[in-house]
DNA sequence: CCTTGACTTAGAGTTAACTCCAGGTTGTAA
DNA sequence: TTACAACCTGGAGTTAACTCTAAGTCAAGG
């Protein structure tokens, strides 16, 4: 699978992907002979796991890492656990963070809706 | 109310608070005669709106263009309301892609907890 | 008065995460 | 076989939102 039709299926730029593989958060992907990047399947599903996860606004930093002991294999499991519970933590903390604002802008809209307020 | 008291209220930080009056997302502070700031009862609603806002993701120059509209008063109301509705569905779609990622996140964990799967 | 800590400014530096560019190679359709 | 689009690389540039620095002024306690 050839980057752009990876782009195109992840909605990654084709510069992010490249990025992504210099920084160590891609692996190395395979070649064609001519030094062409061919994704397979894995390589697709870890960039949508990626994707998905920036999305939510885990650093990429952490993902690297995540990776680097899913990379090292033998029993790394319990580290990597504890990474996803942590950020499944603090993603928790910012969903409630945006339901607050959330509250608020609803609160917001309806003041300029039964136009009441004039100046805020 | 001195900067410093803001800043604690709100936890802005005091380079925040005066980034934000430089860029003119806060209205030029009161001053005493002396030149320091002295904030009052309004600027700090302001302030710890912005926070909210900033928290959920809402980009400065957004709220800039809002309070631009407040400033200009007579009848930006629709306006107004019309940028807080943007980004409430902008807000919504980020919630959602946030809800879908930690789903992920929770049967990644869940996985892990059933030691079911070594790599991944 | 003197020190010390909080305040001021303009402007430079930082960080994360891309995004773009120049200059070169490859694959494919006419 | 010649265009021409898509690929490649290393490295520079961009963006948003701070954050820090230097050099100076101000306020309050001893």
């Amino acid at each position: 699978m050839k980057i752009s039709e990876v782009s195109e299926q992840s909605g990654l730029s084709i510069d992010t992907l490249r990025y992504y593989e210099k920084i160590g958060l891609l692996p190395a992907v395979n070649r064609t002979d001519s030094g062409i990047r061919n994704f397979n399947e894995l390589d697709l599903r870890r960039v949508n796991f990626i994707k998905c996860m920036r999305a939510a606004g885990l650093p990429i930093e952490v993902l690297i890492e995540y990776y680097a002991l899913v990379q090292q294999g033998d029993d790394t499991t319990e580290a990597r656990k504890a990474i996803l519970v942590e950020q499944r933590t603090q993603l928790l903390a910012r969903m409630a963070e945006m339901q607050e604002t959330l509250d608020l802008l609803n609160h917001k809209i309806e003041v300029y809706e039964n136009a009441v307020l004039k100046n805020d």
